[in-house]
DNA sequence: CGGGTGGTTGACTAAACTCAAATGATGTGG
DNA sequence: CCACATCATTTGAGTTTAGTCAACCACCCG
């Protein structure tokens, strides 16, 4: 006689994460089954619209969160309201930042998101039980400064045509993680305004207009409803992004 | 009858660890006295002349350090030449990074450095075994997260005088970890050339030049021989970074 | 003393910004 | 379904900031 089940109390995951990206990708996949029965208990799913702010800048943070879908927007602003957006968050990125009581940056909705969301003290409290949960954090952590490194070399070296095109190919590359690498076209919507493009390259909304008309009359993009973009020939866009 | 040692292969920590700043406030902290034996006896300390590369961008990494003294910059170029600083290293920071086979970035010393230097499997074994020491890396990559996006926030946003004002203050903060971060003024020398100070502001070597005479005319700081700077009031000058 | 390196200064140019207006998309109430 | 309001985006004209090119200065070292 078989039996179906191994062990009543720790085989079953949560119904919740079975399909989870954040399981597979994410940090959730460093959690053993009875890990994710515990944390799963406090957890809760939202749904959040564009525009609404997560975390605001100075702000005590008391919770984290897996980005499940849509696009996060990371700023930081200067006093006189001049903006910068210093990272954009895709599934499954862990949102939040260990070790400090308040946040030095503000997590803003770009697209509607969906979001897994934990209480600050229980991924602390795992984190210090659970090295593999460090780990992959620090994985994460080393992936998003290598990033913000690359991201660096735009805004400070790059002109405003290379600028764009690098934004684009950024997007064109992260928006759809199922889509092959080596894919020589893509289409996608893009998760910002002009504006926050703008704020992300350190440019004016104009400024990115220009280059991005200038992008299409020159047959290099398509735009339909000014957020759907296709890009026939990445190696072309990518010849015009620096690099 | 007293005892001198406790425990005689494990009390004692190697000579040139005992006053070694990485040990208080960098990741050899995380080491218990076994482990600091058995990592120095493959580790080796180097002076490094300023100019001198440490790690290429698409090498292989084959070894971790810790900087002792000195300052080191992390580059990244553009296939046409142009280059920008993505980072500056200060003692106690770890320089590598883990989970990578080939670096993107360039190493280079900035001024005369000094280094402890490490064979990168040794370092590899002992974060498998000592959490504790994922957990220093951890949160230092953190930290370089954070200077990271600072400083994007300065290339995208800042003016050129702003960008020259928030380079200063910076320097005068990280320079000497020993002073008073509350200390109304302070006195250093560049670890930079205006060359430099160009690539990690996303400036000319011209424009650099033209606002640290303007804000010398106007009495903000004081310049001698290029590199020696005094600035009588940090917050007169960092009403000027913008911020 | 001559040449090299690093830094400053000046005159001119070009890239991106500002201000302003037109166009296009979306949504609402009549 | 249309007229209208609103918001995002595009386009144009003129301005500003920082870049380019070139000359010059100071210092160091052989």
């Amino acid at each position: 006689m078989m039996t179906v089940r191994q062990d009543v109390h720790s085989a079953d995951i949560p119904v919740l994460c079975q399909s989870c990206e954040a399981r597979h990708r994410g940090v959730c996949g460093a959690l053993d089954p009875d890990q994710l029965v515990a944390l799963s208990k406090t957890s809760s799913r939202h749904k959040i619209e564009p525009g609404i702010e997560l975390i605001g800048d100075a702000e005590a943070i008391d919770s984290y969160s897996n980005v499940l879908s849509g696009v996060v927007k990371l700023t930081k602003g200067l006093s006189d309201g001049r903006q910068q957006i210093v990272g954009l968050q895709f599934a499954p990125d862990f949102l939040g930042r260990p070790f400090k009581v308040e946040s030095a940056i503000n997590a803003e909705a770009a697209t509607a998101v969906s979001l897994c969301t934990f209480p600050k003290a229980t991924i602390d409290r795992m984190m210090k039980e659970s090295p593999e949960l460090e780990h992959r954090l620090l994985k994460q952590t080393l992936n998003e400064l290598d990033d913000a490194r690359e991201w660096m070399v735009t805004l400070g070296r790059k002109t405003a045509s290379e600028k764009v095109a690098s934004f684009l190919l950024m997007i064109a590359r992260n928006i759809d993680p199922t889509a092959d690498p080596t894919a020589k076209s893509a289409t996608f919507d893009l998760p910002l305004t002009r504006a926050d493009i703008a704020d992300f390259l350190g440019l004016t909304i104009e400024t990115v207009s220009r280059q991005m008309t200038r992008l299409r009359t020159d047959g290099v993009i398509r735009i339909e409803n000014n957020r759907h973009v296709t890009v026939d020939s990445l190696g072309r866009l990518e010849r015009r992004s620096g690099a």
